[in-house]
DNA sequence: ATATATAATGAATATCACTCAGTGACTAAA
DNA sequence: TTTAGTCACTGAGTGATATTCATTATATAT
């Protein structure tokens, strides 16, 4: 027994987490720890770049150990991404709730939607390269979170359509792709820019609402109420004129 | 010198290009051949997937002369998505220049970039992904290609408002993003569909089309010039009986 | 024929995701 | 308190893969 391996001394390293704590809300919160941290690389280098190393460091732990909370890289991806959606749609339900007309509605996610894809951009990778890819997307809970997130976009929609505000279309399922992904490529031309200021997103978000809601095809000039009003007066006062004329004759 | 390195014997393999073409020649059909490997390897498993010496041995190259040509796997598989997008501008110019009316023109243009990127959806991934991060994206290679590629949505746009088809909005770039954005986040939507069909795109394309052309909201009933004029002949006729009642009278 | 430039090669290297044999901490039963 | 057992953790080791570079082959010019 001469080569022998040598044995491992611990580190006595000081818990991060409160002593006192459970041993279940003590994994809880490395598991959380383990999921900020890759969160934090994740969206400053992207998925790539972001080795498992990096984040075993960052979340104060031994590389080993992310494979006890996460099955791989893109397992781990996949609950940073979750947690996001988590957020997302907190946050969408409670701003649309403070909304009253269907339009601001509209208008209010659009905006929320646009400003969080902007903020966490290299998230999104996620979606569209490995993730979707890597196992049946549906039944996922990426597809889940996803399907709670639209549903909000899909209640507005609805409601709208309820209170005539909207016109009932096509398929909901395409307004729904047309509103999100507008907005997911809207954001890549707005990093492009030097200077993406709030200025243009505002105009992203008026123009996209707008052409759900009006359209921006040339309408054939239709006529103001005010017009119409003043048209009709003119007649009014005509006919007024012949009556006066004809009640002088009688 | 004992252990030298063995040298090693070339394998006196058959040129695969014509043996009397030039070097310059030669060398193009090679770099065609490696851009043709990657592509197949690229569109059916992905960019990770994806190995250098797959693809070296797909080209009947070694994996070092891969390197000869392009810098990195990224580079390569730029050099692969300019070729997709080349083919993409080509075919979209030849479309459109087929079509009539500005209607005719988007769908036309909508449809081939929605059954392209299904075909070719994994070249997509690197737009997303690596990609675009890896460089300075305005001034590659890409950028350049994506722009000519749009410029021709941006024509018939341009001549949609120039014969009066379409109404001058919001800037330009918006509705661009509106168009392509919609399509790609469809894209996925139809690949997670079950058997997606012919109609699904046909769906797609007309909604989209419809909304950048007439809108969706509920329009308020606006009166036609055609409806006034109705109205005002009728005030009209009245008033000339009116006269000629007073006139018989008199 | 020889020299020079160009093209190609593939073993070696570095990096990274992932594994596993082993260590320590906590808990419950004796 | 002691002891056995389970849970949580560790980090060196493994294999796969992108990239490099010393070397060899081929084509062209003199």
């Amino acid at each position: 027994m001469s080569a022998q391996k040598k044995p491992r001394v611990a580190k006595a390293v000081a818990r991060k987490s409160s002593p006192a704590a459970t041993r279940r809300e003590r994994v809880q919160s490395k598991e959380d720890a383990i999921i900020a941290a890759a969160h934090k690389s994740l969206t400053t280098r992207g998925f790539t770049k972001t080795t498992m190393s990096e984040i075993a460091r960052k979340a104060g732990v031994a590389e080993g150990t992310l494979y006890l909370y996460f099955n791989n890289k893109n397992a781990l991806a996949r609950a940073v991404l979750a947690a996001f959606y988590k957020r997302l749609t907190e946050t969408a339900k409670v701003g649309v709730g403070k909304c009253a007309t269907t339009r601001e509605k509209l208008e209010f996610l659009a905006r929320h939607h646009l400003e969080s894809i902007i903020g966490e951009r290299r998230l999104l990778e996620l979606i569209s390269s490995d993730v979707r890819n890597t196992e049946a997307y549906e039944g996922s809970d990426i597809y889940k979170m996803n399907r709670e997130y639209v549903a909000v976009f899909d209640d507005v929609m609805r409601d709208g359509i309820w209170c005539g505000e909207i016109e009932e279309g096509a398929a909901q399922w395409i307004k729904r792709d047309i509103f999100f992904g507008s907005l997911e490529y809207s954001m890549r031309t707005l990093l492009m820019k030097k200077r993406s200021s709030k200025k243009d997103i505002t105009a992203v978000v008026t123009e996209l609402v707008k052409l759900l809601m009006d359209g921006a095809g040339a309408q054939f000039e239709p006529m103001s109420n005010h017009d119409l009003i003043k048209a009709v007066e003119r007649v009014d006062a005509a006919a007024i004129r012949l009556e006066r004329l004809s009640a002088v004759k009688m």
